[in-house]
DNA sequence: CTGAAAGCGCTTACAG
DNA sequence: CTGAAAGCGCTTACAG
């Protein structure tokens, strides 16, 4: 069949060890080094990295587990991972969970079957509850979601300032009863509630933060009945890109003319957010970044298991646009 | 560290052909598979994969090989990919390359380490047109471009036929200086064009394709030439997603009104093209199935690698939105 | 620096 | 149906 080590060390007149030892760049001669590498050449050699990993047992790859890779969140984190791991010369694995608890379960099996390194993991709520790290040989890092507790290496958006931000902005511009839409699959949901609560509060206003399946169909149902109700919002916050767009889709069925009628903003900026009417207002998440840094964080504890648990942090940015200008004057 | 199947036959009191028997639904006795599968469940067995493809030598993986993950095209391919490969007991690696030629050779090289038992490859024009496919151990279906001729599977869009459709329409529509920007680096880009010109000399007209990199940069910039020249087209006909989200910004940018003083359709039906202005016209791809098509052409030449080369060639969807509604008659 | 030998954790003929 | 043994293609102590 294909050709190997044996052949290549037959071919260069040495042993299959020193062979092993020119591609792991381990001390050879430069004489032998110089035979070998012609061989390499000549045969075409190409070392089997199954037979690698079960001797030096290390699989040298890394496991990642999100809901679905065409979120364009984690489709920017993913090839952020991507580079950064074929950079570090390892493999990805990616797998998509559909915020399915058992598809989860099924695929973090299979990582051990894989013998993976590591895993970056973008958990269910339900799954993060009550799963214990532990049971695990590889390292995980947490991306977007909180993992169980203080288990697990973690990099997160500052879920809450970044609703909070949003929240004064639309108060800034006029809008007053302030609806807002978030998943409740995820932690990721609660704590922007918590945001959003905590600045209505503050200025002693009423919050009415609904939960919906993180999904366009989801908030485009949830957003077309809230609006046939008595006292319906004068802006609107989504919690994903998806879910921002099915508001938008509601919105613009119902006629309800942006910004005038209804404010809108949300989370994620997704290419189209800038070229909807006179755009939607967004945080924008360092995506490309977050999942850089997982990366980061992953190659460091396989470097060093004793390293403290860490959380890295990081802060959305505000993008204003035409969809938060303000409520119509003529309502007043 | 782990428990092996070693343990799992201790554990069971029976020999580890046994243990791997059960794993492998062999022919074990009701008794003995019983035992086994206690003593899995009790250890927490996993076999180690590794070791089973090196022994096995079946790798069950497959390589997905396209130019950015973040393209929707590929997205969304790359979903359908991972879905059946999962039902069918495979491993997904995906590899990024940037329109670059040489990334392509390092992952192909990549693909032949790990043995895959298959590639998905959506190769540059470069790569296609001097490669060898006989040179790979593995068999590969090409997407979306063609590889070189007849050597392997492909799935395809009918691009000619798409931008008859396309350009036809905007005719019909009463636009009659169509131009055109394609993608440089692939196959699909030359396709487009033959359509696009063939359609155009039907009626008599002249057409004037222009190729740039597949990139809203790049498109942005090629647009905003055009509209200084001296008699600049009055439809514009965008080869990709990204292209045509180029063209819409340089169009706005300039101030030129769609579609009164500039008709705009292109390909992929991408979110944003149903929710800019009053919709933008749009080839649709039948993104998912053309993923899932591709690894059941790849899995069935796994089965039978006998098999006669088949191109599979779908049709895309025209999607008539307001940016084709027609020049405005003043000019007239 | 170099080689002979052991062994990573499995599967799969081969006997029985 | 079951088990003992060989071997997949490498890496890595161990000696020299």
């Amino acid at each position: 069949m294909s050709v190997k080590i044996k052949d290549v060390a037959s071919a260069a007149g040495v042993s299959v060890a020193t062979v092993s030892r020119v591609l792991g760049n381990g001390p050879v001669s430069a004489e032998l080094r110089a035979r070998v590498e012609r061989a390499v050449l000549d045969l075409g050699y190409r070392p089997n990295l199954s037979a690698r990993r079960l001797r030096s047992q290390h699989s040298q790859t890394v496991g990642l587990v999100v809901s679905d890779i065409r979120n364009p969140f984690f489709t920017g984190v993913s090839r952020a991972v991507e580079d950064a791991a074929y950079q570090a010369g390892m493999r990805v694995i990616l797998c998509n969970t559909d915020e399915n608890p058992e598809k989860e379960a099924m695929y973090l099996r299979l990582m051990q079957e894989e013998r993976v390194s590591g895993v970056i993991f973008s958990p269910t709520r339900e799954t993060s509850q009550h799963f214990n790290v532990a049971g695990f040989d590889f390292p995980m890092v947490m991306i977007d979601r909180t993992g169980p507790a203080g288990q697990a290496d973690a990099v997160l958006l500052d879920n809450r300032l970044a609703s909070i931000q949003l929240v004064e902005h639309l108060l800034d511009r006029g809008y007053s009863r302030i609806g807002a839409l978030f998943g409740n699959t995820s932690t990721t949901g609660s704590e922007r509630n918590g945001g959003y609560e905590e600045a209505l509060k503050l200025r002693g206003l009423p919050s009415g933060g609904r939960f919906v399946a993180p999904t366009a169909e989801a908030a485009e149902l949830a957003v077309a009945q809230w609006l046939k109700e008595a006292t319906p919002p004068d802006a609107l916050l989504a919690s994903n890109g998806l879910m921002l767009l099915g508001a938008l889709r509601a919105l613009r069925a119902a006629g309800v003319s942006i910004p005038a009628r209804m404010g809108l903003a949300g989370f994620d900026n997704e290419i189209w957010t800038g070229l909807v009417g006179e755009g939607l207002t967004v945080i924008e998440q360092p995506v490309y970044q977050i999942g850089q840094i997982a990366m980061e964080m992953l190659l460091a504890r396989l470097e060093d298991a004793s390293l403290p648990i860490r959380r890295v942090v990081l802060n959305g940015r505000l993008i204003e646009r035409g969809s938060t200008r303000g409520p119509s004057r003529s309502e007043h």
